[in-house]
DNA sequence: CCAAAAGTGTTGAGTATACACCCATGA
DNA sequence: TCATGGGTGTATACTCAACACTTTTGG
């Protein structure tokens, strides 16, 4: 009932069974997961993993781990992402903290979200490590995830679609330099829209972020004027 | 007594006696800290704690404390608002997890930072019973704070002033029954600019989320409608 | 009858949407 | 020359912002 009484029991027994180290109380760990997404052929596609141990084991997930004492969240995301990815260079974006305490059968563990975005090429190059399996799914055909990570997953694709509205995320899914057929593909794909070509080059064009570059894209017809953003940072752009 | 503390307690003693050498590596701790609003006399008003422990002892901090195994986030934010300041019922919201491990300098705790509002008349009964003081600040005149908790305030109240814009959050700063003065009034002062009468009447209304009830305030004047929240459960709107 | 707050419409500017045809190239 | 994807402009509907006077009450 009172606060202060399990306080002071919790003190109390620390220090008998600690003896010259004093025992910590046991709280919740804390993890990062990191829904990584890339754009392969026109869809969009989602980096799993298989676990190897615990409960949920041979279950599908997203990469992410205990987070270590020293490091930041956006660090141990991305040292997460290279354990178990081999990713290095990609935009990552804190989420939501998920802390209901069942949602990890095993341990209560609070898990931080993030939304990590690569390109294709990068996509490419990834290779799992440290579990049994890793690849990417299209988001419409995932297995089955562990844990709640079907909520980290519905968040992530939420917060990418709305963000794709208003800032100028999208170069991180694509190449430094593209066309606009592509830029426009890359929308529709999350958007899960068709978008009016005409409508759509003007909004973006409005951004004032794009500068055109000077080559073309060859291909089996006329070719393609190549553009690339002038920033990579994010920031937030008036358009929608 | 806590059973889940309780339980934790066993669990860890146990741990340690029966010689197993599962000694568990450090790891960050979890805590809930939440920026609490409210409305008095025309200003937003945010409530704070004196701490009393710590190398941060003396300063003013967010009410808050160490998540405990087995409570979700949310229900944590919660217990330490009712131990830090009596409060119930409020309208609470997950803003964004600070993990720097230099943000406490006593030892590495990730923070989920949270958004609370509550209308005057809770408020008003707002008592510190953990801390040393509590008491209500115009966030225009808020003393130097611990930790980070600067950059939480900032985060809360832009959070506020998006959600403004295109939910219904405001109801849960407002008594059940309210003027669309009040209402007004509200927006100008979290929003820090002045508004067209006319044009929010027209936007609110068109949210189709306030009716109109029988009774009249009456005050010194003409007296005035009243209105209500139809739902106070947030929603999104197509506002702004 | 006067002071003070409550309540009410219209207009103009800018923005979003719908829509169809010509262009440049490789095969 | 033709098939294919690249590239462009306009007309309309709608939405947002600016703006001032009348109404109702208490004192």
């Amino acid at each position: 009932l009172d606060d202060v009484a399990v306080e002071t029991l919790q003190h109390q027994v620390s220090a008998q069974s600690g003896g010259v180290r004093v025992t910590e109380i046991a709280r919740p760990k804390v993890a990062v997961d990191t829904v990584l997404f890339a754009i392969e052929g026109g869809r969009l596609k989602c980096y799993l993993v298989q676990l190897t141990a615990g409960a949920a084991a041979g279950k599908w997930a997203f990469p992410g781990g205990l987070v270590r004492v020293g490091e930041t969240l956006d660090e141990a995301a991305r040292r997460e992402l290279k354990d178990a990815a081999s990713l290095r260079e990609l935009y990552l974006e804190q989420l939501f903290s998920f802390g209901d305490p069942s949602r990890d059968p095993g341990a209560h563990v609070v898990s931080v979200g993030y939304l990590g975005l690569i390109d294709a090429a990068g996509a490419a190059s990834s290779c799992s490590r440290k579990y049994a399996a890793g690849r990417w799914f299209e988001v419409a055909q995932m297995p089955a995830l562990a844990y709640d990570h079907s909520v980290i997953a519905d968040y992530a694709w939420r917060r990418l679609k709305s963000k794709l509205e208003y800032t100028n995320i999208a170069c991180n899914l694509l190449a430094p330099t593209f066309t606009f057929a592509e830029l426009e593909e890359l929308y529709a794909t999350v958007l899960e829209r068709p978008l009016d070509r005409r409508n759509f080059r003007r909004r973006i064009m409005a951004m004032g972020l794009l500068k055109r570059l000077p080559g073309k894209r060859r291909g089996a017809h006329r070719p393609a004027a190549l553009y690339a953003f002038g920033r990579r940072s994010v920031q937030m752009i008036e358009m929608l």
